[in-house]
DNA sequence: TATTGTTATACTCTATAACTATA
DNA sequence: TATAGTTATAGAGTATAACAATA
């Protein structure tokens, strides 16, 4: 069973965003080479990592999934495209900008899952893989029970009351 | 034994930065209220909480810990120097810039968190006391595992020969 | 000479509001 | 009227390089 040691931790590592955020900077650091290496930024590579699970995603889904505002995803439309790594997907519904990855946006993501592989795969060895299969499951399982907690009525915050303008 | 429930995890659910990225926004998004209503922001607010642990921190210390830039440190301890929440510590080393909480400081650390006690209880209600136990080992781990992975040599990978400059 | 931090600069992302088009 | 997405805009973070001061 895979129970990760019971060090003491310190009251600032007990922070979970900030937890969050600096395993997921030392993490990033270490594939982040082989995105740059293909011109790609971050958030673009999320883009064509959702992508290519899926055959065609609407703009709204891959704002949600990869964690980019509608205004960002704009410009990386734009700039994918430009590449021709997506193109757009003709829908039944106007509004909706679905895109789906072009063979060429195929081929460069595996090239770039391939590179990264031995990398991983060290990252599995050193941590332990069923280890890092429970993070992966803690961490999709928090961000549902995140996302099922009602948002708070910001009123009931004293403290919070002026941003919610008293009403 | 806190272990989750192993549900098929999509692919893209797989990728650890995702992962850390999407699970971060979520429960960032459940406190930054308490921190917005403050007139802070989060890279300020992570320097407040990592001084609230120690004495004091010279700014390469802080930057570390903080996952923040050494230029971006700059302009937040000017921020903060500003509004009276930080001071400067006068140190043996002329080069270190170190500073500390000053009780103004101190004092809206300890309102913010009690703020959002309630929130964080909730929280952890709902996912589990010793999950979250568990889940921040597992980061606090991972990130100590990554840290100690040696830097590779950027040569030994292929894709990346354009970027060492083939040296 | 190496280290610490600041300045300068360019770019990207973040966040909000206002607007357009479609349902 | 509600929804999807774009545009506009201001602000903050990201990242590098160049520089100053100190060790």
């Amino acid at each position: 069973m895979p129970t990760s040691c019971r060090k003491a931790l310190r009251k600032f590592e007990k922070s979970l965003p900030i937890a969050l955020l600096r395993t997921r900077e030392v993490t990033m650091r270490l594939f982040k080479p082989f995105i740059d290496s293909h011109d790609l930024t971050m958030p673009q590579w999320r883009v064509l990592r959702a992508l290519a699970e899926d055959e065609a995603l609407d703009a709204k889904t891959l704002a949600e999934r990869c964690v980019i505002l509608p205004p960002s995803l704009t410009r990386i439309f734009r700039g994918l495209t430009q590449r021709g790594l997506i193109e757009p997907v003709p829908c039944t519904d106007a509004r909706r900008h679905m895109v789906r990855l072009t063979p060429e946006g195929l081929a460069l993501f595996e090239e770039v899952v391939q590179e990264s592989e031995p990398t991983y795969r060290q990252l599995a060895d050193a941590f332990g893989a069923e280890r890092l299969d429970t993070l992966l499951d803690l961490l999709n399982d928090l961000r549902d029970t995140v996302q099922r907690m009602p948002d708070e009525d910001p009123a009931e915050h004293p403290a919070l009351r002026k941003v919610a303008g008293m009403r």
